[in-house]
RNA sequence: GGGCUAUUAGCUCAGUUGGUUAGAGCGCUUCCUUGACAUGGAAGAGGUCAGUGGUCCGAAUCCACUAUAGCCCACCA
């Protein structure tokens, strides 16, 4: 074995074999099924931290599900990702110096195909780096064939069910992109704008005179002036004393000389501004919530690009919205209706895409209702079927899906999948919804009465569906819905579901309600949820800041297997997860740990070669520091795993490894008396350890298995048993009791002991000790040599238990263990710590023996903890004792050793 | 405005249904290069668990309020 543990050749090495070798597939059988669907990163897209924490926690679940015998199917795939794969390819034609308009739909469709086939695999392959044990063979893409086939018939089932309707809607529009984005597609920055103070002249009370302000009128505090000749209300809080009379009055609407009405809606806030609002329906979302309820009329004052047009009047109609607030602010001031300008910081919405400031706009779009997909999605999590993990946030969900709105899937885009929807040539407001054309066209002639009519009457709807209109299909996309595959069969509704807090309403909500409509069960039956990655400082990684980690580089620095153990350890379900680099280290140093304690285990084996097996049924077999039924992780690692706590598995393995088995039993084997019998042990410890690791790291686990044997050529440690706790033949045939482990783990509790009090005492390492021990046990005094070894002492004694030696003492269960300090400390500085000691001690027996005074402590608290209690300050007291007369020695500077029997 | 969460060691965080003298990693102090490992080992310092009040024999844990921080949704015309 090399002394050096080479990760990149090792890492590249097991990955090839697996994937090559069909670890990672399974087809359907008698088993029961374990299935995870990966939540399909942007084919766009790079690999980030967010990816290696989520993918992370699937991979250890999932491998520990394989080992333990499930049928296991993780399976990948990317998402089309519509705008922001159209922005890619758009930007490489535009330095061709072409827009997406020149080549024409289908040409660019096959640019973007073109794009997908070099460069969509850059993720794909980046997951490898990570170690992911997806079935690769059952990779998908939301706008594959069969994704596209799913989404096809979703959409037109839906529409039969009246589910999907077209419909008036104000949507976020860029006029840059020509596209709506959703709402939460976003981005709000904050902006220093102006309010417009503008009076609205009252209708019959008061003329206007130019150049002179009006005396009657309703003051109107506005931040979009250009938006003021679509206006077709002003409206007034109906709580409002200062309006009250105003309402159903008229107002003309300044520069259109057009009378407009006042009404009163609870959406105007009384404190805000003047507390009269003007109402533009067609170019606000709320105000079009409000002029529904009014009855009032949308009067669309703009082009898609963002110019005005005809209704604007005039003077107004192709000037730019910029120019054309300045041209009104203008007109305003010149004809006395504008007061005064306030400055006023608010949020503006901006394109995530082009970062153009986003307009609303009227228009038509394709919905999809809700409410009924929804409520069915609430009764799945409310009566346990599906489990947040944790738990709390099926909360937030509740809280979504009980306010949720009808869902705009139309996309005025052209890469994504194209609605279904085809009108004819010849009267545009006659739809067919169909999965083909050809059926489309079937509908057509049926409904039209004319045999006569081709596909070339008909125009399909330009527009494409939101990318979430494929991801919400995936649970049961991928499985080849709607075919009845096998796969679908067996592997639905999948088991768990991996993601982080962000999109639980955009895809898991969403995937909820397709699943339990379309499939007739939930898409699987727990949703765990993971925090964000975030840096140091807590704030969102990002590029543009400069404070994002690479996960690509960590793997290169450090090893994928570090990278997947340190984000395992670090990452709590509950709440995000701040990181640095440092913390990388942790699981650099892991895996070195575990590649030396290896190579130990190949030399102690050597030295032991010669030594026959029938030697480890020996009693000298028992002594051993170990008690295997108390292997805490065995037996815990599935209990924990079961409960989604990966932190805590990842601590325990750690703690295992390190603690149990480097600090301790390593150590213990380098002394053992007999060492044949315990290095068997640690190879048959060492064995079940790898495979409790191999979810955390696989790489190094399966590199190890092999160099040590445990496996030969061809073998996978992905597929060996994952290990329970020992049994009582095992146990039986190690020869391991519980006296047994008692003696020799108390034996350790002594060297350790003295270890403390040597540094308490500042006894340097070179300095050997006198020690007496304490004890009535009869095995002790035989080892006598082991711990002088290990003590550093020149002698070690042993008295009866409970001889009164006035020396520096700890007691442990081995006994009360004394070491000789004669002419090695300062005295008055020991004087001085003892009485800091006998404080502390103080403290802690006065409040156990106010608990134990306690009658209700005794009655209520559980035994164990009651005799913990009894025990603890019986040793104490002991303690005290024994520190007032070691204190009364050195404060008299009379310390001398005594030695009793 | 609506919803949710957090506050524990210098830092990042554990602490499962209330129950031993509240833990880990990093950092810090002291010491150690005797062959698994200095990416290591041994020992140690460091916390009135944000505050106040309540329930209970017993509270970091449950309840109420306060303070501070953060997240999500909606959003100021």
């Amino acid at each position: 074995m090399d002394k050096h543990y080479d990760a990149k050749a090792a890492e590249a090495k097991w990955y090839k074999f697996w994937e090559e070798n069909g670890c990672f597939h399974q087809d359907p059988d008698g088993r029961e099924p374990y299935s995870v669907v990966i939540p399909p990163p942007n084919v766009t897209g790079i690999l980030h931290m967010g990816h290696a924490l989520n993918q992370t926690i699937q991979d250890i679940l999932v491998r520990w599900r394989r080992m333990q015998g499930r049928n296991t199917l993780w399976l990948p795939g990317t998402d089309h990702a519509g705008i922001a794969t159209q922005n890619v390819v758009e930007k490489a034609l535009k330095k061709e110096g072409k827009r997406r308009q020149d080549l024409g739909r289908e040409k660019f469709l096959e640019r973007v195909w073109e794009w997908k086939r070099q460069y969509g695999g850059t993720i794909v392959h980046q997951q490898r780096m990570l170690g992911n044990s997806t079935d690769w063979r059952r990779e998908r893409f939301t706008f594959d064939e069969g994704c596209s086939r799913a989404v096809a018939k979703v959409f037109t089932q839906l529409y039969d069910e009246g589910l999907v309707y077209k419909g008036n809607y104000i949507v976020n529009w860029c006029p840059r992109c020509g596209t709506a984005p959703a709402n939460d597609e976003l981005e709000h920055e904050p902006n220093h704008g102006h309010f417009w103070y503008v009076r609205y002249p009252v209708v019959g009370r008061a003329t206007g005179v130019k150049g002179e302000p009006y005396k009657d009128y309703v003051m109107v505090a506005t931040t979009r002036p250009e938006t003021l000749p679509g206006d077709t209300a002003v409206a007034v809080n109906p709580k409002d004393d200062r309006y009250a009379h105003l309402v159903g009055k008229t107002v003309i609407l300044p520069l259109t000389g057009r009378e407009i009405p006042v009404i009163s809606d609870d959406y105007v806030d009384r404190e805000f501004g003047t507390g009269i609002v003007k109402i533009t329906p067609a170019h606000d979302p709320n105000d079009f919530l409000v002029g529904k309820r009014h009855g009032l009329a949308e009067i669309n004052i703009m082009t898609d690009d963002a110019h005005m047009n005809e209704l604007a009047g005039e003077k107004y109609c192709g000037m730019d919205r910029w120019e054309c607030r300045k041209a009104i602010v203008e007109d305003l001031d010149a004809g006395g209706f504008l007061d005064h300008i306030e400055d006023i910081d608010n949020q503006v919405g901006h394109c995530y895409r082009c970062h153009e400031t986003v307009e609303s706009r009227l228009s038509k779009q394709w919905f999809v209702k809700m409410k009924p997909l929804a409520e069915p999605a609430i009764a799945a999590v409310k009566s346990g079927e599906v489990k947040f993990v944790p738990e709390r946030w099926s909360k937030i969900y509740f809280n979504w899906m009980e306010n949720i709105q009808d869902w705009c899937i139309s996309r005025q885009l052209w890469w994504g999948h194209r609605i279904p929807a085809y009108y004819l040539k010849s009267d545009a407001e006659q739809v067919f919804v169909a999965e083909t054309a050809e059926e489309a066209l079937a509908k057509a002639k049926k409904a039209t009465g004319n045999a006569a009519l081709t596909i070339a009457d008909l125009d399909q709807d330009p527009d494409v569906l939101d990318t979430w209109f494929s991801s919400w299909l995936w649970p049961f996309s991928t499985l080849g819905w709607p075919e009845k595959t096998k796969d679908l069969e067996y592997y639905y509704p999948t088991t768990d579901l991996v993601t982080a807090q962000d999109i639980i309403f955009f895809w898991v909500a969403r995937m909820m309600m397709a699943g339990i409509h379309f499939m007739k069960k939930p898409p699987f039956r727990n949703i765990v949820i993971h925090g964000i990655v975030r840096a140091a400082d807590g704030s969102k990684m990002s590029k543009s800041k400069g404070n994002s980690l690479d996960p690509l580089e960590l793997i290169d620095q450090y090893s994928a297997d570090a990278l997947r153990f340190s984000i395992a350890l670090i990452t709590s379900l509950e709440c995000d997860t701040k990181v640095n680099k440092e913390k990388f280290e942790i699981g650099r140093n892991f895996t070195t740990k575990i590649w030396n304690a290896a190579r130990f285990l190949l030399m102690q084996e050597a030295e032991v070669e010669k030594l026959n097996v029938e030697k480890l049924k020996s009693p000298d077999a028992a002594a051993q520091p170990f008690n295997l039924s108390t292997f805490q992780p065995f037996n815990l690692s599935n209990e924990i795993l079961e409960a989604y706590r990966i932190q805590d598995g990842a601590l325990a393995v750690y703690d295992f490894f390190w603690t149990q088995i480097c600090d301790g039993y390593v150590e213990y084997v380098k002394d053992s008396p007999n060492k044949a019998a315990s290095v068997a042990i640690l190879r048959d410890v060492f064995w079940k350890a790898l495979r409790l690791l191999h979810p955390y790291m696989p790489f190094v686990t399966e590199e190890v298995a092999h160099q040590l044997g445990f496996l030969k050529e061809g073998e996978t440690i992905m597929l060996q048993e994952f290990p329970k706790g020992y049994t009582d033949a095992e146990k039986a045939a190690w020869g391991v009791t519980e006296g047994n482990y008692e003696f020799v783990n108390a034996k350790r509790e002594a060297i350790t002991a003295i270890r403390a009090l040597r540094a308490e005492y500042k006894v340097p390492p070179a300095t050997f000790v006198k020690v007496t021990v304490a004890t009535d046990d009869a095995k002790a005094a035989a080892e006598a040599d082991s711990l002088k070894k290990a003590m550093r002492a020149e002698s070690v004694d042993f008295v009866a238990a409970g001889s009164d030696l006035a020396m520096p003492s700890k007691i442990t269960k081995f006994g009360t263990v004394y070491l000789s300090l004669e002419g090695l400390v300062d005295k008055a500085a020991e004087a001085k710590r003892i009485a800091g000691e006998l404080a502390k001690l103080a403290g802690f027996i006065k409040s156990s023996e106010a608990k134990l005074a306690n009658e209700n402590f005794v009655a209520h608290a559980p035994e164990a903890v009651v005799a913990e209690a009894r025990r603890k300050l019986a040793e104490n007291k002991e303690k005290v004792a024994q520190l007032e007369k070691l204190a009364k020695l050195f404060a008299r500077g009379i310390y001398k050793e005594r030695k009793m029997k």
